[in-house]
DNA sequence: ATCAACCGCAACCGACCGGTTGCATAACTT
DNA sequence: AAGTTATGCAACCGGTCGGTTGCGGTTGAT
């Protein structure tokens, strides 16, 4: 298998907006706080950071855009809530990575063995 | 438990740089590479690459100032390697949300219940 | 001793990012 | 109907990011 076929097989290159979704404090603040609280707000949310709302509104937009989060109007509120797959999404990049590196330093072993 | 607390137990705060040096295509291609294929100098990674070897060089640092990614010289060249441990700790914070998620889910739902 | 390969350092550039302020709109509440 | 609450939209700003070019320094090969 080729590398540009692991990397095709493995979240093709859609897994990288996901990282960098959660490559910032604040977003991964408002991860934790959607998955420990359960869903919220946008004021909600806004109200325990030092941040404005529209900065929390930006934030939540571009996990939503990741498909981290997903929004449901209620009334005249907007309420935001976690969106598992994609977490798995990513999670699986991980182990292929790992098992990828103990596989090929497995080859690198055998090989100097013999 | 608060949220703080859980935010301080799940990978502290250096959590986000480590997504965040994921959160590039390029960097998630080199990461894929030196998982499958072993280790790599910079020269070699550059080949493979449209881009220069200086933005190579500078993707690499990105991912070893996150400790994904480690560098051995040998000789003249400069050997990069994957750093499991760190990958780990990512996989842990995205276990901990989904994880939470679900218990968040459960209380709603018991509580609608009542 | 030369020459080529591999790398580090620095400056520069356009584009995107995180955050703010200001104003407008829609939905409850009383 | 008036006031308040929750949000949307747009412009603006400094800083970081991804990428390049140019040059100098080591290490290895001939």
């Amino acid at each position: 298998m080729t590398p540009a076929a692991t990397s095709r097989q493995v979240g093709g290159h859609h897994t990288a907006p996901i990282f960098a979704a959660l490559g910032d404090e604040t977003r991964l603040a408002l991860m934790l706080r959607l998955g420990s609280g359960g869903p919220h707000s946008i004021a909600q949310l806004a109200a325990e950071s030092p941040l404005t709302r529209q900065a929390i509104t930006k934030h939540l937009e571009v996990l939503g855009a990741a498909g981290l989060v997903r929004s449901d109007r209620r009334g005249r509120e907007r309420i935001w809530n976690v969106q598992p797959d994609r977490l798995d999404e990513a999670r699986q990049f991980l182990a292929e990575v790992s098992r990828q590196w103990d596989a090929a330093l497995g080859r690198l072993k055998h090989f100097v063995e013999e």
